[in-house]
DNA sequence: CGCCCTGTTGAGTTTTATCAATATTGGTGG
DNA sequence: CCACCAATATTGATAAAACTCAACAGGGCG
C-alpha cells in the first residue's frame, strides 16, 4: 500500500466505521463502499452549502470527514439546525423518491464528501443488498434522531437542552473514532448551538457558563471536554437508544429470525 | 356488493386514498392492499396503547380510521407527542431493521388499524414493487414532517407553532378525503396540543382564544372550522412543500428519467 | 345527582429573548 | 512581528413570552 493509498483509507475509516456500525459487512462490501467513496470524493471549504432546497435529487452524498449540517429557514429569515452531519452520515438516501429537496444541507468545517449519482448508487444498492439495508438503517436511525430533537425541543428546558445535545454529539463522535477520553473536536460556535436547540446565542451563552461552573464541561479553542460523561447525561436526560447501537448485532440474531424467504426489495422504483 | 362489503370498504377508503396520493396504484395493487388490510384489520378503544417502547418489531401497523399519536416519555414524566397519525399513516414501516421501538404509539379516538405480521408484509411488498415504494416513500414522508416540527419547535412562537400545526392537520385530513369547506373532525383536548407543540395547556388554551379572535379558526364540540385557510397559513409561515404531494405524480416523470435497469432493492435483510 | 374530564380565568413568577455595549480571538496584510 | 479586522464570546439591563398555581365553570355520563 502506497502512501496515497493510505491517506484515502484514513480519510475512509470513519464513514467506514459509521457502516460497520449499522450493518456488519463483508470485505468484498466494504471494497465496493471503498470503491464508489473515493471514486466519487469532493471537497468542499467551511461554510458553502452542499444541497440547497428545492434541488432535484439526482445525487446521493455520504459525508467522509469534516461536519455538516440541515437546516430549513423561514421567510422572515429564523434558522433551524434539523441535524448535524458526521462522517459516515447520507444527506440524502433514497430522496430521489421525492420530488425536491425539503431542506438544505451546508458544511460547518472545511469538508470531504462523495458525491454519487443516483443511477450508480442504485446499481451498488441493487448488486450489494446489505449495503442496501445500511442505506435503509441510516435512514431510520435519521428519523430516530430526529424525533429526538422534536422531544428537546419541545420539554427539556434550555440548560438539559444543550447538554443533551453535546451527549449526542460526542457519543457519535465516540462511535466512528473521533472522540475519546472525553475529548473531541467541537467546531460549531455558540450561534450554531442556538440555531440546532431553538434558544438566543446570549442565552446558550449563559448556559455554557452554568455547565462550565457545575464541572460538566470544558469548551474552548473548538475543543469540547467531558469531565464525567455519566453525570452530563443524567443531567441531559439522555439515554442512547434512540442511536440504535446495537442495530448492527441485534440485526444477524433479528434477520435470522423470521426467515423470511428471498430478498424482499424496499424500494423498487417502476 | 353487499352491505359488508360496502362498509369495509368505505373503512378503507381514506387510507387507499393517502397510498395513491404517494404511488399511482394499479387496480391489482390496490386489490392486493385490501385484501391484506381487512384480513388484518382490528379495533381499539380511545386512549389505548398500539405500541409501547422497547416492544420487538414483528407486525407493521397501519391506520385505517380514527387518530393516534407517537409519543415519547422522560424519566421524570414529561411527554411530547412526536407525530399524529391518520388514516393510511404507517406506524413502523421499516421499524423492524431496527432492534426495538424507540417511542410509543396511542390512540387518541377508537381505531381501526391492520396489524399484519413483518413476514406476510415482506412477502407483499416483494410481490408488489410499487406497494413497497409507497412504504418507503411514507417512510420519508414521515422524516420530513418530523424535520418541519423541529422547525416548529425552535424557531415559531406559540401562536405561529399552534397555527401551523392546525394548518397541517387540516390539509392532512383533506388529502384523504376527511375534511371539506374548511370543517374537519378535530378530536384532541387543548392538553393534546400542549404536548404536541411544547407548550402549558394553559398557554395553550389563551393562544386559542387569539386565534379565535383574530377569526382565524372555530374550534368547539370536536369540529375545527378554518375561515380562510390562506390567512392562516400566512400567519402559520405555512407551506405544505414538506408534506411532498406532487410525489404521486412527479415520481411517474422522475422513475422514466433515470431508466434504472432492473428493481433496486433497498432493503434487503441477510 | 354528582363526578371527572376538559376548558377558562386571574395573579404572580420564571425562563428566555432583546438590545446594546465591550472583550476576546484568530486570521491577514503590511 | 505587529496592527487591524471581522467573527465570536461575554456582560448587564430590561422586556417579553411562557409557565405555575389555584380556583372555578361547563358538560357528559354512570
Amino acid at each position: 500500500m502506497n502512501v496515497a493509498q493510505s491517506q484515502e483509507a484514513s480519510l475512509l475509516a470513519p464513514a467506514l466505521r459509521k457502516f460497520q456500525l449499522l450493518v456488519r459487512l463483508q470485505p468484498e462490501e466494504v471494497e465496493a463502499l471503498e470503491h464508489m467513496l473515493s471514486r466519487y470524493a469532493r471537497h468542499l471549504g467551511q461554510h458553502d452549502d452542499l444541497v440547497s432546497e428545492g434541488s432535484p435529487l439526482q445525487f446521493v452524498r455520504i459525508i467522509l470527514s469534516g461536519w455538516a449540517y440541515r437546516y430549513k429557514m423561514l421567510e422572515d429569515g429564523r434558522r433551524q439546525i434539523l441535524a448535524f452531519l458526521l462522517p459516515g452520515d447520507f444527506c440524502d438516501p433514497n430522496y430521489f423518491c421525492l420530488g425536491h429537496f425539503d431542506h438544505s444541507i451546508g458544511s460547518i468545517t472545511a469538508l470531504s464528501y462523495a458525491m454519487v449519482p443516483a443511477t450508480v448508487y442504485q446499481q451498488l444498492l441493487h448488486d450489494h443488498p446489505r449495503i442496501a439495508r445500511v442505506a435503509t438503517v441510516d435512514t431510520l436511525l435519521d428519523l430516530s434522531i430526529q424525533r429526538e430533537w422534536t422531544l428537546n425541543l419541545g420539554q427539556r428546558d434550555a440548560y438539559e437542552r444543550i447538554a443533551h445535545l453535546l451527549c449526542e454529539l460526542y457519543i457519535r463522535l465516540h462511535a466512528i473514532g473521533l472522540a475519546e477520553n472525553g475529548k473531541c473536536a467541537f467546531p460549531l460556535t455558540q450561534s450554531d448551538l442556538a440555531e440546532a436547540t431553538g434558544l438566543s446565542t446570549v442565552h446558550v451563552n449563559r448556559t455554557l457558563q452554568a455547565l462550565r461552573a457545575a464541572g460538566l464541561i470544558t469548551l474552548t479553542a473548538k475543543t469540547l471536554t467531558i469531565a464525567n460523561l455519566q453525570a452530563l447525561e443524567s443531567t441531559a436526560l439522555f439515554t442512547s437508544d434512540y442511536l440504535h447501537w446495537d442495530v448492527g448485532t441485534s440485526l444477524t440474531r433479528n434477520s435470522s429470525g423470521p426467515a423470511d424467504g428471498g430478498g424482499e426489495g424496499m424500494i423498487e422504483a417502476r
